[in-house]
DNA sequence: CCTTTACCCTATATTTTTTATAGAGTTTGT
DNA sequence: ACAAACTCTATAAAAAATATAGGGTAAAGG
């Protein structure tokens, strides 16, 4: 399941995308529509921002904007940037892999070339989707 | 990703699948072989009892045992059992569905439209694919 | 029939992760 | 100078996952 984290993440690049032609958005706008907490989300448009994705503007008259054409945005990316790994074992994530502890090889693993498949059918959907899809559907 | 209980059971199933010349398993045996606490391992066996995966045996001589033929076990179903729904949003659920809370509705919803496909592209693998194929690769 | 073995069940504790909050900086426009 | 609005780091609260405890129940075997 995505955690609300990724949730506002999209709901919040949603906003930003339907209100492109305004020059900045306040977290505060963001916030009341959909009733997430301001500071909470402030941190989740900070990581948006650092990925490249946001850019902002300080002081009076401030706000934050998107930096990417929504088509630009695959929701892979941003189901990672927020919540991490896409894979369903951290022994077939290809960005953030690590080593199942309990078992003795990949190789010999069956769940492991199973979750592979899983993992690649996943991506199939969430690389090629993008933000720009989700925008036509509001 | 997948919850240690998850894996847990997968493991105990491949023992059992791979001791299936003999009656009954002791938990014991499984928890040893994997590093399991016997006490945790031993609700996740008894979940995989009442979902009428396993069966028992009480008393001396005891122990559980493989009651359904490995191919007639999707991994779908063991991951549903332990993890809960596999679906990544609770919307588009299909075991487990509730609505989104912050959601106006699913027919204006983008995300909801692209976790469909996801969610069918994950089943199209994990409902196929079924504790046979990962005993085959062990 | 009695003892031992081993599953059955429920409750509680611990740890980790997620979600939320707080408050002091820093930048910018007027 | 002042106020608006993002930046950053730390901490707290809540929820979920993981682990433990201990008595209950059934069956085998002598």
């Amino acid at each position: 399941m995505l955690s609300k984290k990724t949730k506002y993440a999209f709901h919040a690049l949603t906003y930003l995308g339907k209100h492109r032609d305004q020059k900045t958005v306040l977290i505060q706008d963001i916030a009341e529509e959909y009733g997430i907490s301001h500071k909470f989300l402030e941190n989740i448009l900070l990581e948006l921002k650092k990925a490249g994705i946001l850019g902002s503007k300080k002081g009076k008259g401030g706000g934050y904007y998107l930096i990417k054409d929504p088509i630009d945005v695959p929701l892979s990316k941003v189901i990672r940037l927020l919540d991490g790994p896409i894979a369903l074992l951290p022994c077939v994530s290809l960005n953030y892999y690590e080593p199942c502890i309990e078992c003795k090889s990949e190789a010999a693993c069956g769940l492991n070339k199973v979750m592979i498949q899983v993992r690649d059918e996943v991506l199939k959907v969430l690389e090629n989707k993008t933000l720009a899809d989700i925008l036509d559907k509001e």
